[in-house]
DNA sequence: ATACTAAACGCAACCGATTGCGTCGAAAAT
DNA sequence: ATTTTCGACGCAATCGGTTGCGTTTAGTAT
């Protein structure tokens, strides 16, 4: 075990006749510095392997070269994508990546919100979790002017940043999809209405119907907590039991629409011609399912690197915290067999 | 924005008529300062709301309460699972996680390294990268006693923590049960030989076909690269079409043995009655594919405690960074469809 | 009552980089 | 020749805890 010093700055001062304060201007390209000694200083500083002690210049200016991220859970693709992207992001700025997950816990997001501050991340980007009514613990950051933002999951009121995907044309734009397919009867898996995503993806899905003079029925509209694979089955099994059971059903994940697709198969249901559905997300599920389910895109790690980039602009440029810019990015439709009928007609008329 | 001052041990001092030293002591309960007074001092703590600056006190200890993760990519279901079970277990102690990926990249995976190391973690948890055969931008890390976990695909010779599944038990379980199942000629989809995972599950299934005099054909043998969908398209479409095409196969991750589910079924082939297939992984899309795929299963939540608890215990411990300690986890065979020819043939009995 | 011990706490250096302000000398301006 | 200006660099405080060692005081042994 051979514990070999670290070069500091004193070091290099020692070895090249100048003061520390030269040399940390020298190392960090300050002007005041003659061009002829901060090319000597950078020399031999890589040739003595000097290596910056992050923690002493974040100690000084009580600032990390941190990005944080606070998510309900990780292991979760769409999540997992957008982590991605920050970290890919912070990393070649020379930011690290610290993460922390609530498991939606309301109590949890508090908590590490707490622990995310103390750590001087340089900003904090947030997916709220479900639990999540209420903003205020990350009221800190904005008075601080630590930049905050919010991806996915956001409140619908705050000064902060937010990028988020245009959740209410998607709705509308795969109601729309199932309509042009001929459904008459859509149902919808709705998830936890207090949340910005589900809330405006229904927003979509009622307009899209009022508008093609549809009926909206109560009855079609399924809400699930959770969106879990179980809810779906039951959400599922509700809907086939309806006298009138429906020929169409827009799922707010791909989760519970997988689950709607294996439920209905085993009933003898076939899909699309009985029942087309699409799905929210784009997992990697949704194209193995059988038939292959139609489903909602989003720019998941897009969102992180934009994400990312917004506090490194923020930082860099000294911005007031008190503003509110929200980024909104487009999704895309992607159909598959699980509500094309028009492509399954053409199979059928031409066989 | 106010930028409200943080409380600090010398606010403390000033206010209790104390020294910072007894601060700082009574705070991390000191032996050496009486009860009282640490009762006392911590109440006031509370009150004035002080919250330690983890900066300041990193930069003294020159070690930060980090834990790093570096891995090839944050977006798939194990390894985001991995660190899940790190980043809870971590946190409950108190602990940032730091991670980076270094997206397969030899070149990335030793910057992060360095990156790493410079960012004083406490510990560093390690899954190595597709192109890293040599490991040696990791011996900083024994040579400065900061300990060192790899998980999953670990080096083969290395000083260090390593948790692991048993690789070579979990090939051979897999390979016998498509013996049980009565195939004769059992195809495998090999990974990158020079990563452990890969190369051992190989080893089972050689050791698993030898010991059940089966002729090892060479013909069934496929090493894909990166174990991808499409790899999996084009090692599926290779078997099929040799003169005397497998009756079972044994696919070294999930991904591509659903690539050749969908590519069998696509060219009429029934599964598993004609060819009968196992994975690797356990994904979320083994349960959706049709018919659902036979895999084996990973402790990844668990794997990733475990980690973050060997480093936890090797930096209270002060233990010598020079041990070298396995930990090999036991995989689980989840029978599903795929694979199932028994349950089929009852199937096929009893109707 | 005296000597000794240990508990309880303070002093001050330290970790390594950053930065406002001051200094010095040389070039430029008058 | 004298003053002004400015580029180039050093001084020293600072960030907020931590810790080895020294000091004080109360308690114990003799």
């Amino acid at each position: 075990m051979k514990k070999k010093k670290e070069v500091t700055i004193y070091d290099l001062a020692k070895e090249l006749k100048f003061s520390p304060s030269t040399i940390s201007r020298a190392l960090n390209n300050h002007k005041s510095i003659s061009q002829k000694t901060t090319k000597e200083i950078q020399k031999i500083a890589k040739q003595l392997g000097y290596r910056p002690n992050t923690l002493a210049a974040s100690l000084r200016n009580n600032k990390s070269k941190t990005i944080g991220i606070l998510i309900a859970r990780i292991n979760r693709p769409f999540i997992a994508s957008i982590i991605s992207g920050v970290e890919e992001t912070a990393r070649k700025a020379g930011y690290n990546v610290i993460i922390s997950q609530s498991n939606d816990k309301y109590e949890n997001e508090i908590a590490n919100a707490k622990a995310m501050y103390d750590s001087r991340v340089t900003g904090l980007i947030v997916s709220l979790g479900m639990e999540t009514r209420d903003s205020q613990h990350f009221k800190q950051f904005i008075d601080q002017n630590i930049p905050l933002v919010f991806v996915d999951r956001v409140p619908v009121e705050f000064n902060s940043y937010r990028v988020i995907i245009d959740n209410y044309t998607a709705g509308y734009k795969a109601t729309q999809h199932l309509i042009d397919q001929g459904c008459k009867r859509i149902a919808h898996f709705a998830g936890a209405q207090h949340l910005n995503v589900y809330n405006l993806r229904k927003k979509g899905y009622l307009d899209a119907l009022r508008e093609n003079n549809l009926e909206v029925a109560e009855e079609l509209i399924i809400d699930l907590d959770t969106m879990s694979f179980e809810e779906g089955c039951d959400g599922t099994k509700a809907l086939l039991n309806l006298p009138q059971p429906p020929d169409g059903l827009f799922s707010s994940n791909d989760t519970a629409a997988v689950s709607a697709i294996l439920t209905a198969k085993a009933r003898g249901i076939k899909i699309p011609e009985e029942l087309a559905i699409i799905g929210f997300n784009d997992d990697p599920m949704a194209s193995v399912v059988e038939p292959a389910l139609s489903t909602v895109s989003h720019p998941a790690v897009k969102m992180g690197e934009i994400s990312a980039q917004r506090i490194l602009e923020h930082s860099s440029k000294k911005l007031d915290s008190n503003i509110s810019e929200i980024t909104m990015l487009d999704t895309e439709i992607i159909i598959r067999s699980s509500s094309n009928r028009i492509n399954t007609t053409r199979l059928l008329e031409t066989s």
